[in-house]
DNA sequence: CATGAATGAGTTTTCATTCAT
DNA sequence: CATGAATGAAAACTCATTCAT
């Protein structure tokens, strides 16, 4: 194993520990210390990987939410291989595979709070982001409905941040509104969005 | 000057004090000892109306959230008397005057982070809210596009959590959109969602 | 109800309600201030009856040390009446019907703690104590053994000093021995203590 | 000097630090920030070496519970050197010089409490302890007794509790009984337990 | 690079006691 | 007598950061 390896190594095993005890714990009450004991590592480390406990959050919860976003898109592109759909229900068969995600790992929607759009930050400054490709399998759909590609981009973040917020309310608090609830009233808008706009 | 008014007087200087502090040196860097100081009150005194700084947290951002909507409504409901708009339009109006209000006070739209819809659990759950008259105005605007009250409310507080959401990574952080290209997709969403829907 | 009974009774009631806290949270972490909340009294009420907190437990533990000593000598009270022992048989069932006691109300042992000899010291000096009658139904069989009264009681508040030590490591702690290990032991020294000493 | 001796050095400081100001003030007064002050260490540092104050205490405790009775089977030792003893003898001495020890320095038998026989539980663990051989000086005097190892452990065991019980109220408090009360009861007990079991 | 013991200022929290009502 | 809001000193505890090894 190369130095490099090694490093990454350690890298990966504060971020793997910080990750369980995030969720478990919540981020709070996690200290660096914590973090450093159940990743084995020396507190010292730390520092020479992160600026502090907020840095490494962040690169968390951008690198989660990007699995969500991905992981929905991935089950969206299958489903399509096999199906006929509309545009509408595609989007909401998207949607639902986000919220779905969230409502089965409470924890996660709860370290992601409502910073689950936080990730197109990455994917539209970074050239090179992976998401680049898979997210345009969704913007390419609103652009049927008459978007620009940037206008696009707004309005599935714009989305992404209800769908996000109303999530973390839904899931992680039931209140005020249960999952149930906001499910179709979700679908009942993309259904009115995702209408070619005939008359603009 | 009875107890109960002094008691309410010492919680709303504590409230008022903490409030200031939290939008010029945040949050976490206020200590409760800076509050009880500011306010003029024992440090016990704090223990005996809040739990811990979080609870006087949450209660502050519900009470501003809440100021933030009945403004808007506020606003709204003047502008009605003098113009005739039509539902998208009152909407659009409504959307902007919370925008408008979170841009002109960035350090507020900073401590209500992404949770302004909170003051939805508030005011669904307490018969008495004074919010519970004002926010019918604008729910009634939905039920006339076909919504059940029930639907119009979810549909309200979904919109809210948007807003909230996009607005606090606009006016905050600058990033991933600027308040200036998310509102014209704002009010695309609102023409497209307020259509009748004669389908249906 | 008489001013005299409603004083009775808001001082049972803290009592009562200070037992119930010290079983369930421990006495240390116990607040006066729980305390009257439980009892339903004002906090300065506490101060017109009691010193402060370790007043209210010695009160406590008195009294409960003595409700033990009391129902195991009833209860060899009423087995005498029905059955024939001898000396060593009589101390032994006396004893074990206290280790019982304990047992059963692991809580009630806790708070007791090493201290149910405790009760020798009012009993002793209280002329009307109303365990004085009683407790002679136990010294007697060791004045039998050879030992005057003031001796009978020296000796049955050492062993009682024994038995409650012991009762707390093994009940409470389960250290270093279990009432199933020290039990026989007992019983192996009473047998020997209870023999007559012919030779002296 | 190696960094463990540096750690060992710096617990020791505390320790020492506490013991003195438990002793001359109690240990509910002593507040940490005195113990850390008195061992000229950081209030941090105390945590990374005790859980809490009590958890100190605990270590005081045992570590001189321990001594006392180290101090008084030493001098047993040197005893039985100079001069012919019976069992009975032998045990009362050590009885006595345990007494003793108590009675000379009430402060520590403030501060070990009614737990003299805590000690058991640590070189009853402990292989390495250093008690363990000393100890067997007194449970071998007990085993000629007919009784076995174990049974010898628990009598000596219960025999500790006794004294230890008897010895706080009598040295501490003065009551019920005084050291001169209590000393000739637990040597005729001594004695009768002390006979071979020539019955059984 | 990695370590982890030590720091100590900073923060939270408690709670016995008072006293005006 | 009884109340309970208010006090504020005192105590416990935390934890990011450093730095000698």
């Amino acid at each position: 194993m190369s130095i490099d390896d090694k490093k990454l190594a350690k890298r990966v095993k504060m971020i793997d520990a910080a990750y369980t005890l995030f969720l478990e714990k919540g981020v709070n009450i996690t200290a660096i210390d914590d973090v450093v004991k159940a990743a084995g590592v020396a507190k010292g480390t730390f520092y020479l990987y992160f600026k502090d406990k907020y840095d490494l959050l962040d690169q968390i919860v951008l690198s989660k939410s990007e699995g969500v976003i991905r992981k929905a898109i991935g089950e969206l592109q299958k489903k399509r291989e096999t199906e006929k759909m509309s545009i509408a229900e595609q989007i909401i068969f998207f949607t639902d595979r986000i919220i779905e995600c969230m409502e089965t790992n409470k924890e996660l929607a709860a370290l992601i709070h409502k910073n689950l759009s936080a990730c197109f930050d990455v994917f539209l400054s970074d050239e090179r982001s992976l998401l680049k490709d898979e997210i345009k399998t969704v913007t390419d759909l609103l652009t049927e409905t008459g978007l620009t590609e940037r206008e696009a981009h707004i309005h599935l973040y714009l989305f992404t941040g209800m769908i996000s917020s109303a999530c973390f309310d839904a899931i992680v608090k039931g209140r005020p509104f249960t999952v149930d609830e906001i499910k179709p009233q979700i679908h009942s808008m993309i259904y009115k969005l995702a209408k070619r706009d005939v008359t603009a």
